[in-house]
This record gives structure tokens, sequence and C-alpha cells, in this order.
DNA sequence: CTTGACTCTATAGTTAGCTTCAGAGTTTAG
DNA sequence: CTAAACTCTGAAGCTAACTATAGAGTCAAG
């Protein structure tokens, strides 16, 4: 039954106090119990569930739909609500990824068309953003 | 000479007429010419400048580097100045796509482990989160 | 025992890019 | 002439996920 100060906890999961601190508000994290002076004095548990919540981060899930897992695990839900989640993540993501495609060779195009010597007055990067709106 | 009114100029942009005073009061586009009664009164190349934000925009520039491509095109710089902004931007979205890609076979090698079916007591995905974590 | 590190709360600020609101005046279609 | 649509300003609000600040109390090493 070791309890540790939020700043253990800090280090040992690479979040900042204060982090931790918003977590507990925003209901990621459940109120740990108080010493005699007030402090928060966390079990082992917490880091396992900071890291959790790391690496969903990690995996680009916004902290309301880590909650979600989170509520999930804590109430013993259903495996289809995680997979569900994880696969409407991945969808976002792969559009995500198709769009900045489409930006990527966008940019690259341009990119090799402009020699960059010279005045930007004739410069095909402007110019193909419609940059003749320069005068006023 | 025309003159238009900020309606006028949001509909020929599909901007909104909120979004067309925000960015003058950024400074992206100059103050137009008031009408007696006050009314912004703008020349043709306003819309032509709208445009070119837009498309800048969706090739992922920031209003802040939009700034910048517009101050080159106004100050008549170098072409060097758009050239590194534009590669700069390019770097950043192949490194965006890197990491979104990282994450997109992480997930979806996680959403392969889970049949979706029964209690998410043993839930590959949440167990690969270290979802252990959830006894209080 | 001292001093420096740690913790507490509540509130406000940050970034980006808008959006909304209140309240008042103006223009235009019919 | 009237009613609807439009425009004005300045300030506040929004989202997400923190980060910072102030001011006060507590703990631990030497």
């Amino acid at each position: 039954m070791s309890s540790v100060s939020i700043g253990k906890v800090a280090r040992a999961t690479e979040l900042s106090v204060e982090t931790i601190r918003y977590y507990e508000r925003e209901g990621l994290l459940p109120e740990p119990s108080r010493s005699a002076s007030g402090y928060r004095q966390y079990a082992d548990n917490a880091v396992k569930r900071l890291r959790f919540i790391k690496r969903a981060k990690d995996l680009g899930f916004t902290l309301s739909e880590i909650q979600s897992l989170l509520s999930i695990s804590d109430r013993r839900g259903d495996k289809a609500e995680v997979k569900s989640l994880t696969e409407n993540k991945l969808l976002l993501i792969k559009q995500r990824i198709a769009d900045l495609k489409r930006i990527q060779s966008a940019l690259s195009e341009l990119s090799d068309q402009c020699d960059g010597d010279g005045c930007a007055d004739d410069c095909p990067i402007l110019n193909a953003l419609g940059a003749d709106a320069n005068t006023q």
C-alpha cells in the first residue's frame, strides 16, 4: 500500500504536476486520497492509468475519447465499444493522411516549379496561389 | 473602379463577413476605403487576396505564414524566401504524414487483434494501452 | 532549525482561427 | 414608406489541452 506524492507520479509518468491535476479536474483520473495536510496520495495504479492516457493520446485519441475508453474499462463494458472507437479513429487518421498527401504533392509540385532565384514578381508559387492580388 | 460591400466579398470568396473583418484586424487584408456612412468598400483585388489566403490555408500554411507570403509579394521580395517557406511547410507535412502512418499501423494492428465481441475485460486494445489500471 | 523543494487552491492566460453578441445605424426591394 | 437585410464597433466566447501565477502552507535534508 505505498502511496506516492504527485511530484513522484509526475516523474514516473513524465507528465507535469499541473497536467496531472488537470486530468483529475477533467475526470480522467479519480481523486486520490489525501494526507493529513491535504497532499494528494496516489496508489500505484494511478501511474498505470496516466500511462494509459499518454499512450492513447500518442495514438491520436482526444482526452474525451480517452475518457470513454477508460469508462468502458472501468465499468467492464463491451469490446465492441472499444473497437468502434478505434475504428472511427482509424478512419479519421486515414482521411487526414489522404488530405496531407494531397497537400504534399501540390506543394512539392509548386516547389519544383520555383528555381528560388530572383525577385518574387514572377514566383510560380505566389502565382499559383493567385498572388497577382498584391497591388493595393 | 467598382467597389463592393463586405457581404458581396464574402459571397464571392465563400468566407464569412466576420472572417473577413478578422483578417483585416490581423493585418492580412489592408483596410479598405469607407463609404460616407462608414461601410467598407472593397476593390476587386480584395477578392483575389482573400482567395490567395484561402488557397494557402488549404495548403496548410498558417495565417502568420500567409502574412509572410503576402508580405514577400507586397514588397516584391525574393523567390528564395517563398521557396524556403514552402519547403519548410513541405517538410512538416511529410513528418506529419509519417507520424500519422505510424499511428495508423499501430491502431490497425490493435483493431485487427480485437474480435469486438464480449466483455472488455480481455480487450486486446485496452490491454495494449495498459488498461489494467482500471482497478481503483 | 533552517532552507530549499514540494504542495495546495483558485483563477487567469495561452494558441489559432475564428464566432457570437449587443445595440445601433444604413440600405434596398417592393 | 416600411420591413427586411445589411453593416458597424468592441468585446467576449469558443475549442483543446494545457500552463502559469499568486499566495500560503508543508516536508525533508543537512
